[in-house]
DNA sequence: CGACTTTGACCAGCGC
DNA sequence: GCGCTGGTCAAAGTCG
């Protein structure tokens, strides 16, 4: 770089320059810039100062020393700055890790429990499918379920143990998706060979008869197919004023339809990465937001994907699984449990992998909710950043949440938004720090707002800022979480923690992707190379090479390391 | 010319 | 059984 052969030649700041280099956040880069600007006009002082008279070389000299002292004690300020960051980062990964070795423990647990307790749960489960959304619960119990579940859930202490006994708040949403049949109690559990005939018989009857897409299955298109009517479909959410999203992966329209109660028509699209590719997606505008893009995936990729491609389809496989598998999965293989483990606190949990070079680097969701309807359970991922709010609703779902099998829409949207985050694959959504919830979906569910995923960040914040609960173990009022909210997004020193994360995260990429040009902000996200004319959010470099490096999509939680998750990274 | 989109037709599931 | 609706097919058209 020009400043720093430049500033070489001052015998002055090289060690900063270097340390800067070495620890090169955009945070970082900007000081760089800034002290580039001021060497280089140091420098061309410098140049004026040969010709001058040896007064005015002092007194120039005396200038550049003051200027000198003004840019190191900037830099200092600037090093303490990122001594500050690097502290917050620190404790909200170790808050983060912390808090997902305990959801891993609890799912172990549960899972186990559940195994036990089938046989007692059998002849509740009156219906064809259960999604019981426990909200961070751990207790499996439907009666549990019924009578404490849609309590607000008690503020403890972020470290407290969670326990399915007394039900403490844990990581998140446990989602639980329980297929009754014919057989034996608990046969939606048992990997006997009799089930997986039986899973493989309703595999292949997943698609009708006829339909070219039967082939190679992956061991999560097994399980999300157990049954055929049980699709998991992962409905996303982003605000784009283009056709489509462009998530990375290649499609090939081979449909539309006019929905009912949309006027904008559906588009169906299916994955043409493989021919055998069983994914396809619906595109929809939001009938009251048409400014909203609502992408419904279904299925999972049978064949390695374009980096670009891996995120997105880590996620909505990761949703997918979440939904059908949920803790009591028995973990089919590899990539069953892979996907199964990770999914309930990717989805749920502050997704810090993210600031984790050595981690991978699924994405963030600043919004999830999840239903379910006989024939279809959807996870619904709410990228817009301007939901709707009113919490009422959330006070809605805690006082009505409807029996089981009705639609159930578990939506953490919010209203206010802090800053900017790698969340959307189009303009991107914001860190939903907000405290309401967002009442309108398309599938006409009931939603209520925040709380679990939001709280795992916002307690562990509390607690170090000594925002205290008076009442732990009382439901947390709502204008407590909504003042305790207010105090985190307003506090500069958590907003600069997460923006130094992300920028860490996103490096100091300055691709101009996106859908309609907005969401720079994070071009590792809205870089997406466009793969069909199909999608149009993204500039149309139609020609996305299929000979890019490809990832086995199953992997993309597990193995990918950040620099390798994102071309630009490099 | 191949890949992709468009669009009307067809089929299956579901409710009445 | 009928109609509605969602989903898919496939021929024709379009594009690069």
């Amino acid at each position: 770089m020009e400043g720093v052969s430049r500033e070489s030649s001052h015998g002055c700041g090289v060690k900063e320059e270097k340390r800067i280099e070495s620890s090169c956040d955009q945070e970082d880069c900007k000081d760089q810039m800034v002290l580039e600007v001021g060497n280089r006009r140091n420098d061309q002082e410098g140049d004026t100062l040969s010709s001058m008279s040896p007064n005015q070389k002092d007194l120039g000299g005396q200038k550049q020393d003051d200027q000198l002292e003004i840019a190191k004690a900037a830099m200092g300020e600037v090093r303490e700055e990122n001594q500050r960051l690097r502290t917050c980062i620190d404790q909200m990964m170790k808050d983060y890790q912390s808090l997902q070795k305990q959801f891993r423990d609890i799912v172990e647990q549960d899972a186990k429990k559940s195994t036990n307790k089938t046989d007692a749960h059998q002849d509740e489960m009156e219906e064809s499918e259960l999604v019981s959304l426990s909200l961070g619960r751990t207790s499996s119990d439907p009666k549990n379920l019924k009578d404490d579940k849609y309590k607000t859930p008690c503020k403890g202490d972020i470290n407290h143990e969670p326990d399915d006994k007394d039900g403490s708040l844990v990581l998140g949403l446990d989602s639980k998706y329980e297929v009754s049949r014919a057989g034996p109690a608990g046969s939606s559990l048992d990997p006997s060979p009799e089930n997986s005939s039986e899973v493989k018989k309703q595999a292949g009857e997943t698609w009708p008869p006829g339909r070219v897409l039967k082939t190679v299955r992956s061991r999560d298109e097994e399980v999300s197919q157990q049954n055929p009517a049980k699709k998991a479909r992962v409905s996303v959410r982003v605000r784009c004023d283009t056709p489509t999203m462009n998530d990375g992966c290649q499609w090939r329209k081979y449909g539309q339809k006019i929905a009912k109660g949309n006027p904008c028509p559906r588009a169906y699209y299916r994955c043409t990465v493989a021919p055998s590719c069983p994914v396809r997606k619906q595109v929809q505008r939001y009938a009251e937001d048409m400014s909203i893009l609502i992408t419904t995936y279904e299925g999972t990729h049978n064949h390695p994907l374009p980096i670009s491609a891996t995120a997105m389809a880590s996620t909505t496989s990761a949703a997918a699984s979440m939904l059908l598998s949920g803790s009591s999965t028995s973990g089919s293989g590899p990539n069953q449990s892979a996907t199964a483990t990770t999914t309930a606190s990717e989805l749920h949990g502050q997704n810090f992998y993210l600031a984790d070079s050595s981690k991978p680097r699924p994405f963030y969701l600043p919004s999830s909710s999840i239903s379910s309807s006989p024939s279809c359970p959807t996870i619904t991922l709410d990228l817009t950043s301007n939901s709707a709010s009113s919490s009422s609703h959330f006070n809605k779902f805690f006082t009505n949440f409807p029996p089981r099998y009705s639609s159930t829409n578990l939506n953490f949207s919010s209203l206010e938004s802090s800053n900017t985050l790698p969340l959307s694959w189009t303009n991107p959504p914001i860190l939903n720090y907000g405290t309401q919830s967002y009442s309108k979906n398309q599938m006409g569910l009931l939603n209520f707002g925040r709380q679990a995923r939001q709280e795992n960040l916002y307690l562990s914040y509390m607690q170090k800022n000594n925002i205290t609960n008076s009442s732990q173990a009382q439901p947390l009022p709502l204008d407590t979480i909504e003042a305790a909210t207010k105090a985190i997004t307003s506090d500069p020193s958590f907003q600069s923690a997460l923006a130094a994360a992300l920028t860490s995260i996103v490096g100091s990429n300055t691709g101009g992707g996106g859908c309609d040009g907005g969401g720079d902000k994070f071009p590792a996200l809205s870089n997406f190379p466009s793969t069909s004319n199909a999608n149009k959010c993204s500039p149309p470099t139609k020609s996305q090479p299929r000979s890019l490096m490809m990832l086995p999509n199953s992997l993309a939680f597990v193995t990918s390391k950040s620099k390798s998750t994102s071309p630009e990274d490099n």
